[in-house]
DNA sequence: ACCCAGGGTCGTC
DNA sequence: GACGACCCTGGG
């Protein structure tokens, strides 16, 4: 039985009712993006030519939005994407954005019948969804996420943007401003890169910028090619490895067999799972077996609990 | 104050 | 395949 839900558009703000499966905290605060806030619950995010302010609501919330629309009678989930445009909005971007054609009440249902471990992780980050993401901002981002904590990553990648992004609108006292293009990062020198925090990875952006500004259609292929081939596409660009590029599929493309292997998910599996396996290549190929098509969602899962429970 | 680890990749052996 | 170096920075 599917969930139902609700979309409704209303004076710029986009409402989800309904939908069990959608909790910005478990969508935004696991290392999947990084152009975001929060304040008071409240999760501002950049996405594309959009500044939204994302809040949970309670009933008597949804009716004070809603007051004269019937779903309101009976009390569900609900949340407001604020400044997130028209129905129109929603169909061409947050639709796919938020990865809403994809069952997750199911996919836990189904996880959870794998294992213990998993039926844990699944329970703990109910409401978690696949973003997907601007590729070329995904291909930066996790650049620089190599041997790179999260709140240096967010920081580069928001100053990376007030240098060579065009401002897209003030709220708040604070400018928000769209992530560059490949064309204006391939044109910055490696000193203004360096000088955003990214270190010596900035060579690799610059570069990678400079491939993907020469050849503007190149990401645009890899979304219709197979799984490995893409891969195999993104692992030659400068500082993308094979788990940049799983990284890049998954949280750019919604590529859901994609299985990253950090740090993090080679002491899960082997706590977990495998013992002592020091291999990335066969830890990745046993989170495959044991988690199926959607095993980068189910890594998802357990990357989120071990790190939230400090387990290491 | 000093030290360490952080969603890995690359070059070298 | 296995090491070690690697820009920085927030947190201990």
């Amino acid at each position: 039985m599917a969930n139902k839900r609700a979309i409704i558009a209303r004076n710029d703000h986009i409402y989800i009712i309904g939908e069990t499966d959608f909790e910005p905290k478990h969508i935004f605060e696991n290392g999947q993006a990084f152009r975001w806030t929060v304040s008071d619950g409240a999760y501002t995010v950049v996405a594309d030519k959009y500044v939204i302010r994302i809040k949970k609501l309670s009933a008597t919330e949804l009716a004070l939005h809603l007051p004269d629309h019937p779903i309101t009678q009976s009390p569900k989930p609900a949340v407001v994407l604020e400044h997130a445009g028209s129905m129109e909005d929603y169909e061409n971007f947050w639709r796919n954005y938020f990865d809403m054609d994809r069952d997750y009440a199911a996919l836990r249902r189904d996880f959870s019948k794998i294992d213990r471990h998993l039926k844990k992780a699944v329970a703990f980050g109910k409401g978690f969804r696949l973003l997907r993401q601007d590729l070329f901002e995904m291909i930066i981002s996790f650049i620089l996420s190599a041997n790179n904590n999260i709140p240096r990553i967010k920081n580069t990648v928001a100053r990376l943007s007030e240098l060579a992004g065009e401002p897209l609108l003030e709220r708040d006292g604070i400018v928000h401003y769209r992530f560059p293009t490949a064309k204006r990062i391939a044109a910055l020198s490696e000193e203004q890169l360096r000088k955003t925090g990214a270190g010596y990875r900035a060579s690799y952006i610059r570069q990678t910028a400079e491939i993907l500004a020469d050849d503007p259609e190149l990401l645009d292929r890899t979304r219709s090619m197979s799984y490995h081939d893409a891969h195999h596409a993104l692992v030659g660009l400068p500082g993308v490895g094979a788990k940049v590029a799983d990284c890049i599929l998954l949280f750019g493309n919604s590529t859901a067999c994609a299985f990253p292997v950090d740090t993090w998910v080679i002491k899960l599996m082997n706590r977990f799972y495998l013992g002592d396996e020091k291999n990335v290549k066969r830890i990745k190929a046993a989170g495959v077996e044991l988690f199926g098509a959607q095993a980068g969602i189910a890594q998802q899962y357990l990357f989120y609990y071990a790190r939230e429970n400090s387990i290491k």
